[in-house]
This record gives C-alpha cells, structure tokens and sequence, in this order.
RNA sequence: GCGAGAGUGGCGGAACUGGUAGACGCACUGGACUUAGGAUCCAGCCCACUUCGGUGGAUGGGGGUUCAACUCCCCCCUCUCGCACCA
C-alpha cells in the first residue's frame, strides 16, 4: 500500500513538468508530411488585451480536445496559435499609461502567452504569428496593391460610420444598433474619404457557396445569407415631368407596377434638390431634410420612426400607364440601398400603405389573391402576397411571378428598365484613422494623382518613435518623416496615406499564413499551403458569425484569384461555442461576475479547469459557471489519481494477459471498458459532446470503486482493472493531459500518452450478457425481464405473458396485441 | 415585426432512427472512518399517496397521431440570439 504522502495529487508539479517536457521536446510541432492524412485544427486567435478569460479557456480547451483526439488517431495534426496584435485598445492603453501600444501589446503578449502553456494547450509554438509584425503585414499590403492592380480595391467618398471616443470609422458590420461594436458609444455620420474592398463583387459567390458549407452552423448561414441580402427584381426609369431627367427605382415587385400611385425618394437623394427648384417647395423640402438627417442621429436604436414626407413639387411619369406620380421625399427610404428611390404601391406595401393614408394619397389595387376579392378603397392593411394582376393593361389575367418577368421584359425592349439584382452587402471599408494597425501602402501626388507604393518598396513599416496626446489622434497625420515621401511616377513630392487598416484584414488570412508563417519569398508557399488548407476545424464564438467569417471567406476568394492557394471556402467544419455565463450573465467587469483563470489554475490546476469547462455544458451552448462544479471536476481526478497509484506498483511490474476464463465482477468490468471506450470514440467523433463522454469515464471509475470497495464480491482480476485503467488515461488524456500522461508513466509506459494511438473497442466483448427487456401493458412499465440477447421472439412473448406482475393487470382481460420491440420492450395492449 | 434556437428535478445537464424520462456531476440528507472534517468512502435523493409490495402524476400550456411521444403534427405562452423601414 502507498503512503499517503505518496499518492497525493500535486498537480502543480506534475503540470509544470509536462507542459515543459512538451516545450522542450516539440511535441506538437509539425511539418507536411504526404504520407499521413492531415488535420488543420483552429481556434479564432486571441486580441492581446491583457490577460485571457474564461471565454479564451473554453475555445481553446474544446480546440485542445479535438486535437489531441485527432492526434492519437494519427493524424498530422497542425494547431497553431498567435496575437490578432492591431487594434485601438493598445492605443487607448499607451495613452492612458503613458507608454507605447507596442509596449503594451508585446507585455500583453507574454503573459498571456504563458497563460496559455499553463494550460497545457497542445500549439505549435514554432508557428507563432503576431499580427503587428512588419513580417506578416508586409503581405497584406501586398494583397492590397495587387488588388489595387485588379482594380478591387477603390478609394471613395462616402457617408461613413464615425465614432467619436474612437476618433475612427467604423465598417458597417462594427456599428451594432446605431453605436459602436467596441465601445458602445452612438455612431454618427460623416462624409470621408477612404479605402474599399470591392467584397461586393464576390456577393453571389459568397452566397452561393453558403450551400456548400455542410459543416457550418445553419445559423451562421442563414446570418451570413441575410447579411449579403440578395434581392431579385428590376431598375425601372421614371422620367420626371417636364425635365430631361428620370428617377432611377429599384423593384423587386414589378408585377405591381401599374399600382404605384407616387414615389418615394430619400431624402439625400441627388435629385431632391433638382426636384424641387422652382415648386415653390423649396423651403419645405429643404426644412424636411435637415430635420429628417438630425432626427435619424437621434433616433433610439429600436424606436420606430412614423412615415413622413414632403411633397417635392415634381411628377414622374408612370412608363406603364401614364400617369402623373407625386415625388415625396420620405424618411423610411434609404439612400443606402437599391438607387434610393421607390415606387410607392400602397396596395401592395405596408410602408406605402400607411404613407398614402397619412397623406390621403390614392391606393389602387393591382394584384388579386387568390379567393378574395381585395378592394383598395377599403382594405386596412397592404396585401403583399401573390395573386392575379388585374388593372394591369395588357399584363392583367396574370400570375404574379410571371408577370414580374414579362413587365420586366417590356421594359429592358422599350429601353427604360431592366432586370436586376440588388445587394445588401455594401463594399468593405477599410480605412481607419488609426496609429496601431497596418499602414495602407498608397501615397498621392499632387500632379499624378493616388500611386500604389510600388511593391519593391514594401513594407512600409509603422514608425515606432511616436508621441501621443489627449486627444486620441493618430500621431501618423502630423509626423512629417512618416507622410513626407515622393512618387514613384513622376519622383515629385508626394504624401502617403496615413490611414491604417482595419484589424479585421488581418484575421482575414492568418489562417493561411500558420502553413509557411516564416516564408519570406511570398505571403504563402504554395507547397505548405497546399497540403494544410483547408482549415479541417474552426472554432470560434459565434459573435464573429458575420464579421470575421464574411471577411475570411471573402479573402480566400481573393487569395485564390490572386494564384496563391487553390481552394475557395477556408473553413471546412465550424464549431461556435456559446459564452460562458455567471450567475445567468455574461461575464463582464461592470457586472463583477468574472473568474480569473489563472486563479482557478493555481488553486485547481490545468486540467481541472479544462475539465470543467468541458463537462459542465456541450460545446454549442452556454455554460454556467458554477465554483462547485469546479469543485466537482476536482474531486474526480483526485479519485482517479489516487486509484491508479493505488494500484501503479502492480501495473508496472506486471504485463498481464486477459485470462480466457473470467468471473462475473471481471466480466462486467471488462464489458464496461469496452462500452465506455465505444461510448467515448462516438462522442468526440460525431458532435464533441465531452460532457456525456467525461460522464461515461465518470461510470467507469465509479465501476472500479465499487468493485474495490465490497469485501463480499468475487476478486477482479487484475488484468481486467489493469485494461480499464489504461482506457481511463487514454481516454481521458485529450481533456486531462498532465494527470493522464503522469499516470501512464507511473504505471510502466514509457511512450507518453500522446504518442499512444487512441484505444479501439472490441465489440465482442462491448456485447451485453444479458439484455433488459421492459414489459409494459397498454404503455405502462409493469415488469422487467432478463434475457439473453439472442431469445427469440416468441420465447420473449411467452415470458412476457406468463410474468407474474403481468398476469396481475393482464388476467381476465382478452390480449389484443402483443408489440415487439427487439432488445428493447414488449408491450401488451388489452 | 421577421428569422433561428431553446424550455426536462433545487441546479448544470442526459435520453441513439418514437420504445425503461432524469445518465453523469453539483447541492442536499443519512451513515461509516475520525481528536476533528469543509478530506475520504457508502447509501438516499422528481412529486404525491402508500398496508413499503406498490399505485398515480410529471419533460412550458392545450389539443392531435400512435400499442407507445421529451422526441412527430397543430395552436398558444416564455426566454435567448440575430436582423430590423432592404422597396
């Protein structure tokens, strides 16, 4: 027996010992190797903001998991890890500390970078990659000039999305319910000058491919599908009367068209002014506007704002029939979207509806459902759905979806309309008036006009020697050295572009690089390339649904059309994790609900950590913390740990057979390992469901307690316990690796665990002794019944009726029916 | 408003293609060991009734299909997330 000093669980010790041995010992690093089957495991790189979270911990334990499992199924498993290193909160930090956001990251870097090996995570730690490195940006700016080249990228004044506090621009995907995704304060608008990726270009293919992703969440899809918003109608001209010009509308209800009794326009639109001149409607419209554009920067993020307009004192031809349209400038369109203006059917839509009530403005049914007979003066509400056209000239008798066609057709031959094709995906903008991030590799001159840098020239690298002051600026605008350059045309004076990128170029194509992250001829090596990618599984929180993963799929694309890789989607599977929640809330600073991992670790050690974390929910959803579930994980490794050195003296002395002949107890314990080992393989195989495997191990080690604990039982035979203790350690190993590999080499191995192939079951063996059989009678559980597995139907019937608990509810009643469910139940129906 | 997901003991969560509802863990209760126990081991633990053998009820609510429903269908309620005047 060991002494109690011996058997003590000093994980700490055994922790820092392995998470060195693999250190030193590169166990997880890996090179392409044709031979052997690879596997591309990722998890969304961290922002270094200081220390990681319980947020951090789950990912990249599930991450951990997947990877150790695939690895000891001999896989060629690359996982690697790095620093999403740009961004503003380092620049926030260098100016609060008085220190430099390089400074600051790098620190950052550090720590949390040994907070992640004191989890025992399984990296490639030779793959690294910080973001913020001139060795990796230099490629992104070299995507940019080529896509410059390809004319892919373009340079645009536009209404942007600006914040304040960030003194910075925002994408339209960063702005979350009118305010900043990052510090939550309302985003106005603002006319700028910046940079665009023309993502919109890949609109259909990023929509198509959404078919293709079979191993992606249907909800990040249908995300992903909503986001891009395609929308199939057509572009009719409305000439304006009395001018040459004509309002350009975008439909996707074209079968309505001889319904429209006036058109909408927005009120930025190019045209409001024109419209108006001479109306005598000047005044009214011009007051509309401003208070409309005042108005919308006010708005509350869910307020719904009434429909209101102004008549513009202008008409628009209706090419269909004719008639006279009033132009109103509206608040609900939006110049964003389609041309920015619309015809207006009130019949067939709720907004034009309650306009034209507000504004007494006529309503003229053109489409009939089908068993109703809709009449415009007093319906109360728009009829949207499909129907018969009538009043529609020459079009009325027909089907709505073959009328949209046909009034579509008319207009693209009389050469006023065509059909098109409207997205709701806007171009990605990507200029960011930022110091820490990747400088945008453009200049201007003054006689030739915005150059590429040429690409001999590149990186242009962020100066390091910068002041910050108060205002938060970015010190790139006012430092001379920085912007002071000349033009590769003309060799004039020139200035360089002293926007940076947003950080999300970045994460767009830091999965490639992990292939070949010390390449130096190119971004990407195409052999290395070539055999990783695709990204076999990602793994991420699902806040990234659209931003980070619209914009890596986006960049695949580009990278493929650049010659770089081959393939076009970067993800193969995608596992989002839900947040980890403390008392029913996200854990956050303000609310005081935060656990420090790294508190956790020195009291419990790594792999209770990972051990919770995964037991306490599956991977999809939300986890509750709960200190006493911690509690909980502890407890069983502590059991497992002392159970094993229990018995590790004759384990390693001993290399026992499995005798043919065994008792029942060693049976039953035998049956148990094999079950759990095919229990376990079909969990981390099809779903990752840890919780439910880290329960069928639980069983197990219960199993070998009971059996040790009743001094009445038979003896086990110690093989058998020798067999379940060793699928114990394996089995367990992908989720507890230090305790696992700590075990195994007590107990006589001397190739460490996560070099050991994973266990096979023997069915035979998994195979029950003896089946439950449930009687019930008329659905009701009345008796049980103990067979062999291979009684015949009719030997089961006959058991069944003749059981004496049955006979009770069955006797004087005819049986009607007999149900057979094989292994599983009889049911008697009387 | 639209779209997606989810509602199961005191709690986190199990339940394969319809077939024993509540695995496993936490909390709780009792016992053993003990100077002590917040360590460990064993046992109990959905609710109600009970002659302790059982009986009835129970997976948000209501209805339906079926020999059999957490699981399938219809209606309703609640919660979470996403989108939100997209023409």
């Amino acid at each position: 027996m060991a002494s109690a000093e011996h058997i003590k669980y000093t994980f700490n010790a055994i922790e820092k010992k392995w998470q060195k041995k693999w250190h030193s010992e590169k166990t997880f690093s890996v090179t392409e190797d044709p031979d052997r089957k690879k596997y591309y495991l990722l998890e969304m790189f961290p922002y270094p903001s200081g220390r990681i979270h319980m947020g951090h911990v789950r990912n990249y334990t599930i991450g951990d998991v997947i990877g150790r499992y695939k690895r000891m199924q001999g896989y060629n498993v690359l996982h690697p890890m790095g620093w999403d290193a740009f961004g503003l909160p380092a620049e926030n930090a260098a100016i609060k500390h008085n220190t430099h956001p390089a400074t600051w990251t790098f620190e950052n870097i550090d720590y949390m970078r040994q907070q992640l090996m004191r989890m025992g995570f399984s990296y490639d730690w030779d793959r690294e990659l910080t973001t913020c490195d001139p060795d990796y940006y230099r490629w992104e700016q070299l995507f940019f000039i080529k896509l410059h080249e390809k004319g892919l990228v373009y340079q645009k004044v536009t209404t942007v999305n600006w914040c304040e506090t960030c003194q910075t621009v925002l994408a339209n995907e960063q702005v979350i319910n009118d305010s900043c995704w990052r510090c939550d304060n309302l985003v106005l608008p603002q006319k700028m000058k910046g940079w665009f990726f023309k993502i919109t270009d890949y609109a259909e293919e990023l929509l198509a491919e959404c078919e293709n992703l079979k191993g992606w969440p249907e909800k990040v899809l249908t995300m992903q599908r909503n986001w891009i918003g395609k929308s199939i109608g057509a572009e009719i001209d409305f000439p304006v009367k009395g001018s040459d010009k004509s309002l350009k509308i975008f439909t996707t209800r074209p079968d309505t068209i001889f319904g429209a009794t006036f058109m909408s326009i927005a009120p930025e639109h190019p045209l409001v002014n024109d419209l108006c001149r001479g109306k005598g409607q000047e005044q009214a419209v011009h007051d509309f506007v401003q208070q409309t554009i005042i108005r919308k920067q006010r708005q509350k993020p869910d307020e719904e704002i009434d429909k209101e307009g102004v008549f513009t004192g202008s008409f628009c031809i209706n090419p269909y029939t004719g008639d006279e349209l009033p132009v109103y400038a509206a608040n609900f369109v939006l110049m964003e979207y389609g041309t920015g203006a619309v015809m207006a059917v009130p019949a067939h839509d709720q907004r034009d509806y309650e306009f034209a009530k507000k504004y007494d403005i006529p309503i003229k049914g053109v489409i009939q459902p089908e068993g109703q007979n809709l009449n415009s003066d007093t319906i109360e509400e728009a009829y949207e759905g499909p129907g018969t056209l009538v009043n529609s000239g020459n079009f009325s008798g027909m089907a709505s979806d073959p009328a949209k066609t046909a009034i579509t057709s008319y207009a693209e031959q009389k050469g006023f309309g065509k059909k098109q094709i409207t997205f709701r995906l806007r171009d990605w903008g990507v200029s960011r008036q930022r110091y820490w991030g990747t400088p945008i590799p453009m200049l201007h001159c003054d006689k030739c006009g915005v150059q590429p840098v040429p690409e001999k020239d590149l990186p242009i690298t962020l100066p390091t020697d910068v002041q910050f002051d108060e205002t938060g600026k970015s010190p790139l605008h006012s430092m001379e050295e920085f912007y002071k350059t000349t033009c590769p045309v003309c060799g004039g004076e020139a200035r360089r572009e002293t926007d940076t990128f947003d950080t999300f170029v970045e994460s767009s194509w830091y999965f490639a690089r992990y292939a070949s992250p010390d390449y130096q001829a190119g971004p990407l090596e195409s052999k290395a390339v070539s055999y990783w990618l695709p990204v076999d599984q990602y793994i991420g929180g699902v806040e990234h649904a659209i931003l980070h993963l619209l914009y890596a799929r986006f960049f695949t694309k580009i990278m493929r059309d650049l010659g770089y890789i081959s393939i076009g989607e970067p993800f193969e599977n995608l596992l989002t994790q839900g947040m980890v929640i403390k008392d029913g809330a996200k854990m956050s600073k303000s609310k005081g609900n935060v656990v420090d991992p790294s508190e956790l670790v020195e009291h419990y050690g790594a792999d209770t950590v990972r051990l919770f974390s995964l037991f306490a929910a599956p991977p999809e959803r939300d986890l509750e913390w709960s200190d006493q579930g911690v509690e909980g994980a502890y407890r069983f490794l502590t059991r497992v740990f002392r159970y094993v050195m229990d018995k590790s003296v004759t384990f390693a002395n001993h290399n026992m057979e499995i005798p043919k002949e065994l008792n029942e107890a060693s049976r039953a314990l035998h049956r148990k390992t094999h079950q759990t080992i095919r229990k376990v393989s079909t969990d981390l195989k099809n779903d990752f469901h840890f919780n439910t495997a880290i329960s069928a191990i639980m069983e197990l080690v219960n199993m070998l307690f009971a059996q040790a604990g009743g001094e009445a039982q038979e003896s086990v035979e110690p093989a058998v316990v020798k067999e379940a203790v060793k699928a114990i350690l394996l089995l367990l190993s992908p989720m507890a690796p230090h305790i696992c590999e700590e075990l195994w080499e007590r107990t006589g191995h001397s190739v460490p665990i996560a070099d050991t192939p994973w266990p096979e079951f023997d069915p035979e063996a998994a195979k029950d002794e003896e089946l439950t059989i449930v009687l019930q009678v008329n659905g009701k559980v009345r008796s049980r019944l103990q067979v062999a597995p291979d009684t015949a139907e009719d030997v089961l019937k006959e058991k069944a009726v003749a059981d004496e608990k049955i006979q009770k509810f069955t006797e004087d009643k005819p049986i009607r029916k007999i149900i057979v469910v094989p292994k599983k139940l009889i049911n008697i129906v009387v």
